[in-house]
DNA sequence: GCAAAAGTGTTTGGATTACACCCATGC
DNA sequence: GCATGGGTGTAATCCAAACACTTTTGC
């Protein structure tokens, strides 16, 4: 019964990746945007995404979408949810994956190419309406960010190399909508191995914070040794 | 440059999806495999997989799927992750979707159909090869189920109805490969909401134990009216 | 000096842990 | 009675929350 259509003729999908770009700015957690250039959808926005080649596996398809963008490379891509309703793309059955990425906003420098007008960063929270379902896969795909969030130490992905405590705390409260108190924070984060540079903030109009970096070599040792387990 | 090549050409992909159900028995968490009784890898055992029907969702084709083969029906499915490495099916360019399903074994009767000549049920530590990368798929998904079983009550979709806390607990140490103490055991999930039953074990040969029965009424109302958080 | 945020210490109550003990059943 | 697991209580410890206080900078 399974198999009673032909093999072959199931051979009429076609299959791409979206990716949820995730930076951090001014507090908030953002998402890359673009303005398509391209039918269908043209001229509204959508989270970057493409075919994936025939014989391309989809982590380089990702990293390729995500170069293409970003100019960046060697970051690390997260799988996300695949999204298969046979009517989400209007020009054919069209399965999506996302991939997820988490980059450090001030280090890359994102263009609009061919088929993309326009990028532009937006706080998750704020995103407005997207082409195809590109709504439902940010929702979703936030929500497995935050459940990796807690699990692993994926916050200095999205953190600049060097940054305050407070920085690291606002990341957490604008992720899960929360405000926590700085004394017990630092308290909570004392067994993440972070190396303090003695650098301190400049431009600023108080006493500046003391800047940090993730130590992660530290971190890799911890967990091999003594099964450290980060947990937020 | 992403659209480049023709849009038609990238027609030529095919979806399945690969189910692994689960189900608790005797202390062990077990994986539903079949042994395939076509080509490719005839004669090997695997997990229940299909194609996705041209214009069936990726939900109802899993439904299907698990339907055709366990005859349950209203069983809640989870999406695990896709694999789509380029050679992964020897007959061409399959993408593949894991799904899995949780279920009380001693309620259903898997029954071997056209395509499979035998079904087991394997516990999870004890699965030699299985055809394709299912061996990955199931590791992974695994994982994934650990995840899910530390912070949703999806226990009581593998555990009978009614069921005694030391099954429970017997769940849990087995996923997580630790042994736990009983009366702590016993404090943690008092917040859970379970339903004495009043009703004891029969054939033990040592006092019998109390039998529950999950209270998914009241969990949700917990969950909606104090927003309350399952955490294992 | 004042505003603003950095940074730290103390107290308290609740949760987690280790461990001990009693109970009910079959044989 | 004894073996086996069911079921519960207690004390010690750890952890998280609440809150207060001091420090350092710009203006």
């Amino acid at each position: 019964m399974s198999y009673k259509i032909k093999f072959d003729n199931f051979f009429s999908y076609s299959f791409s990746l979206d990716c949820v770009i995730f930076g951090f700015r001014e507090g908030k957690i953002h998402i890359l945007t673009i303005k398509r250039a391209m039918e269908p959808f043209l001229g509204e926005w959508a989270i970057p995404g493409d075919l994936v080649y025939p014989d391309e596996n989809l982590q380089d398809a990702a990293h390729r979408i995500l170069t293409e963008l970003t100019k960046v490379e060697n970051i690390e891509l997260h799988q996300g949810q695949t999204y298969g309703e046979p009517k989400r793309h209007p020009q054919g059955r069209v399965i999506t994956c996302a991939y997820f990425a988490l980059v450090k906003i001030e280090d890359i420098n994102p263009e609009a190419d061919s088929w993309a007008e326009e990028v532009q960063w937006v706080p998750i929270k704020e995103i407005g309406k997207l082409a195809f379902d590109h709504n439902l896969i940010v929702e979703t795909t936030f929500e497995q960010l935050k459940v990796k969030l807690q699990r692993d130490p994926i916050c200095f992905d999205l953190l600049p190399e060097k940054f305050t405590l407070n920085e690291m705390q606002q990341l957490y409260e604008y992720a899960f909508d929360l405000e926590m108190d700085k004394a017990n924070f630092r308290k909570k984060i004392k067994p993440i191995p972070l190396i303090n540079l003695h650098e301190k903030q400049t431009n600023v109009k108080h006493r500046p914070a003391n800047l940090f970096k993730f130590d992660q070599s530290k971190y890799l040792e911890l967990v091999q040794e003594e099964n450290f387990l980060f947990k937020m």
